[in-house]
DNA sequence: ATTCGCAATAATATATGATATTTTTATTTT
DNA sequence: AAAATAAAAATATCATATATTATTGCGAAT
């Protein structure tokens, strides 16, 4: 999520799909290039690239000769989202279980650590700290299933797991300690090499996310 | 896979995409923009906007500042592809056949018997019509899943078949009578609602095919 | 009077060619 | 042979021209 890339393409790539992600470009929106422009302050064609990369990959909606649009969300796109997310993320995390070695460990214990540090904080009421905590979240579940053997998997994987955080963004609300102890859960899990009780505690993850996301819809 | 799109965006954008599955633009090659412009007499700015949506979707590679590429091919992504696919059709088509109506009955029926006519065709020897062949393999299995419920896992599945197919095309070989079978194996299974067997049969189908495509690779 | 259809105009998106950087290739120097 | 430099090629970016869509205002018909 780093905004300093040499090109001025890849920057405003990143600064748009953040600004989707994170609400401030609200779903739904039209994005004119003329707005976009003064906004990114990119040329017209830089953004039409940068749109049609995001519009593929689903966090833009392109209506032919009529423009771009932010991709709306809904309850059933949002449970779509996270029944993906479960299929994929699942099947990855056995694999990952599977084969993964000693290095996977160790980056395994650090990512924990350093989530579990940071949801401690939120737990005592510190929530100014919203983006660093998703992104340790982020990078949890993915060392969890980065020994999955599956570059294809893991970029399919990469995107709904934005699009899914995207609805959590938009609701806004954490789940505290219930989340953490699933957290943990897997983490131990994951160690024991147990690939039945991590899948099963991921699902209910998962499960239990949606149901607060819907719930705050 | 029509090319009569009203804009050239979009109308580059399926023939470059059709070049490179169907191996005219070869694995691994440079893809030069001004090489490009003569073939597909579209400018800069407009292949671009399309190279983009392609990388983002694993057709291209684009490596910053240094232009874009046809993706190589391998035996070990190839391989990542073929589980991709059965993991997602696997799991739609588990949905589409526990929530498929009579009209998505109908649909399947159709696309089978168009299917199996051309099936019949190439085993007497007529290799005329690759690609007709191609677009019903497509639109059966595609009907088979459509009524899962969930627009997200469909476009996940569009493009991986795509990329599946890209190596089928490579290796341009048919695998006859057994795929024949193996297609009304699954064609029957689906209309009895028999989920287990339809997905051992998907299951055994894309195996089969995986196993052969990696031999004549 | 209100709705409907039809122009004229404004706004917007698409597409192009030109310019500025960067990378690659070729040449020269140590 | 390696490093440095110069020339060439290719990419990234931009400002502008063209084509399409949306909006507004006017007049005719119900």
């Amino acid at each position: 999520m780093s905004q300093s890339s040499p090109t001025v393409g890849a920057s405003t790539y990143e600064r748009i799909k953040h600004d989707i992600i994170f609400g401030e470009l609200a779903p739904g929106s039209k994005l004119k290039l003329d707005r976009l422009r003064e906004r990114y302050s990119a040329s017209v064609s830089t953004l039409r690239e940068t749109l049609n990369r995001l519009a593929s990959e689903g966090f833009v909606q392109a209506a032919e000769q009529r423009g771009f649009f932010v991709r709306p969300v809904s309850a059933d796109d949002l449970t779509e989202i996270a029944e993906l997310r479960i299929l994929l993320e699942c099947s990855a995390l056995e694999t990952s279980i599977a084969c993964g070695d000693a290095d996977w460990e160790g980056n395994l214990v650090a990512a924990h650590h350093k989530l579990h540090l940071i949801e401690q904080k939120m737990l005592d009421g510190d929530k100014s700290q919203k983006e660093v905590w998703k992104r340790y979240d982020w990078e949890f579940h993915q060392t969890l299933i980065r020994a999955c053997n599956s570059e294809n998997l893991l970029a399919l994987h990469g995107t709904i797991f934005d699009k899914y955080l995207r609805y959590q963004m938009l609701v806004l609300t954490y789940r505290g300690a219930v989340a953490v102890g699933e957290h943990s859960l897997m983490f131990e899990a994951a160690l024991a090499r147990d690939i039945p009780k991590a899948k099963a505690t991921l699902e209910t993850h998962i499960r239990l996310g949606l149901a607060h996301t819907l719930a705050a819809m």
